[in-house]
DNA sequence: TATTGTTATACTCTATAACTATA
DNA sequence: TATAGTTATAGAGTATAACAATA
């Protein structure tokens, strides 16, 4: 009897948490992809966009571990970028099976210029919590991942 | 000069606690769909299944406030519970204009047998959180999400 | 043989808007 | 006129597996 009742708080206070977290990041996504809209940009494409700024370009497989997309999928988003002349597949000189992917003179201005103004909107959002708090919170979700 | 530097200051910051928030939403997700895939649901549909537990049926619109669903998309997440005999229709008699999703006998079954192993899945991958580690996560999630 | 990226398939979800039947 | 749900369309991501080129 005991042992039921502390299994079903504990489980309880379990799914709260998981609503918690899904919750959260569903009010988050759903700001995130509004924004990204104006800018003809899913979440997928621009975490890619996201990825690259700042470096020489990545492989294929290198952007999949950081962004978790798997190849195959990948290969589909790459080509909706470079449709719209935002990155650019440059083939590999010392192992020829790779190729890198870089973002192009387009693609870096909106690194630059449209990205600050798109995390500019969303911490608009933000400026109710303090950087006490929002220290707090983070290391909260550091600690809720890895248990993960 | 001052000011740039706080400003940066605390853009980095937000963008630390948003990764976050969405790595560890991922984390989750993952964890999630490849448990819910043994069942043959997708995240939506276990979502409607979720939500119609413990009821005695839904309209559309509700189930799409509660959900986040649009009603376009539920129509086809309903369409394939249906298929699967997990949920059925049921005409309003009141207002002609709603149907009612209810669960079937054998939805009702999944819903009281597989999702309590489901969470039991989810739950084993928690088990180094004490309770009270739980709620500081819970309640720093909270605060997150009101300010969205 | 193993790895990199592409291709192909089938499915699911999303957004949007026009449509129907009721109210 | 407004609301509930359906239908249609186009696009995007996912999983999976077979494939070609290279190592």
């Amino acid at each position: 009897m005991t042992t039921i009742t502390v299994d079903n708080a504990s489980k309880q206070s379990f799914m709260a948490l998981v609503r918690e977290l899904v919750w959260t990041y569903q009010a988050f996504s759903r700001l995130d992809s509004d924004g990204l809209r104006q800018y003809r940009l899913t979440q997928p494409q621009a975490d890619v966009i996201f990825t690259l700024g700042n470096t020489d370009g990545l492989t294929f497989r290198e952007i999949g571990e950081l962004t978790l997309i798997t190849k195959g999928t990948l290969t589909g988003v790459v080509d909706r970028l470079e449709k719209k002349s935002l990155v650019k597949r440059r083939q590999g000189n010392e192992d020829r099976r790779c190729t890198r992917v870089v973002l192009t003179k387009k693609g870096n201005r909106l690194f630059r210029d449209v990205f600050p103004k798109h995390i500019a909107y969303l911490k608009s959002h933000f400026d109710q919590l303090s950087n006490n708090e929002i220290l707090t919170i983070q290391r909260a979700l550091k600690k809720l991942r890895q248990v993960f």
